[in-house]
DNA sequence: GCAGCCGTCTTGACAGTGTCTAGTTTCCGT
DNA sequence: ACGGAAACTAGACACTGTCAAGACGGCTGC
């Protein structure tokens, strides 16, 4: 308790010190705000660093370049979505559930999901994300219940994969309409009934 | 037969002069060109303006900015993406054969599909851009055999979508394996197949 | 046939960008 | 207490998109 309490003081006292504290920490957040506020496009590694009150080369030192710090906001979302999509196959065992999780992310971790399907942007070599992205994979094979060895030739976990993330890539770039955005995890959980892909 | 040669040969001698000919069309080329090589977030105006061979400042007169300039890559590329579709549909009549024709299209035309679906990187009320859009929507709609008045409600209509855009977009971001690649439009077919979205 | 207009394109400038180098500040192990 | 290493700053460079001003040339009205 008593630790608790002097690393919180420590870092809020920190801040404006010539050592940050968390500065890897901050800039991921500032980036996830920035993306949140402009899209992915629009990024300034220069508003990062003043959003996170540090000089305009600060990022540099911790990630390198602009793709270093976009590949750990990444890999930050890829193991986020992994968490999300375990936990609502935990719950409920099925698909439908699993993809409305798959859709939930996306809407709620909006600056994460639309960076972490561009490869231009990252660095797909960088070992955190490729450790990440493997296991949201695996989680998403096992909620369709594809699982095992040759899951990735299975033609089904492609079918759902496509599905969701489809429907998710559709929803965030405005192609719905608004009874679809009011519930999206019933929209999808009608359209995956539609497909006969239910329940797996 | 005279005029075309006319045509052709005032078209080809124009390149160098300073009244271009068809400047806009040579952008639009350009900009897909080098959007094929680096992608859409990587492009450069003054690179397109450099690889026609103009002033840096020329695609602005056209276009007014860099956004008018992909807005009307992807109108283009909505208006060729109707096409496919509408041939798609009228010759085989199933949607296995539009959807197959959805991905081919994404793979073929890959720099107009990588800016169709940003709406960050366009102007969304272009005239032309809606228009075109439209246009390829219904065509979709029509191969997914979901046409009429509310087709935007329809589960169906969206699970067919949601299931060939996934399918494209996880394809072009480079996550599935090398069987896909070598035959993605039958990969697409089995992948149908498994949804029993199969005939319609 | 030719004067002038207007659309087409160029030139130059500006603020903002990512990244590199060198330098300054601070922490930490000894 | 001190020396080395890590964290961060400051300045510079080439490049970006956009804007204003000007140069050029095809077309229309006479």
């Amino acid at each position: 308790m008593i630790d608790t309490v002097k690393i919180r003081a420590r870092v809020v006292s920190v801040t404006d010190r010539y050592h940050h504290g968390d500065l890897r920490r901050a800039l991921i957040d500032a980036a996830v705000e920035a993306v949140g506020e402009t899209g992915p496009s629009a990024l300034s590694l220069r508003a990062v660093a003043k959003r996170a009150g540090v000089s305009h080369a600060a990022p540099a030192h911790h990630f390198g370049d602009k793709a270093g710090l976009l590949t750990a906001v990444a890999a930050e979302g890829f193991d986020r979505f992994a968490d999300a999509l375990e936990r609502a196959w935990t719950a409920t065992g099925d698909f439908d559930a699993v993809g409305a999780a798959y859709v939930r992310f996306a809407i709620d971790h909006r600056a994460h999901f639309e960076i972490m399907f561009r490869p231009e942007l990252l660095h797909m070599d960088d070992p955190d994300l490729v450790r990440a992205s493997v296991r949201s994979r695996e989680a998403l094979h096992r909620g369709s219940g594809t699982d095992g060895p040759d899951a990735a030739f299975n033609a089904r976990a492609l079918a759902a994969w496509s599905l969701a993330h489809g429907f998710a890539e559709l929803l965030l770039a405005g192609n719905f309409p608004r009874a679809v955005l009011d519930d999206p995890e019933g929209a999808f959980k009608a359209v995956a009934a539609a497909t006969a892909l239910g329940r797996g």
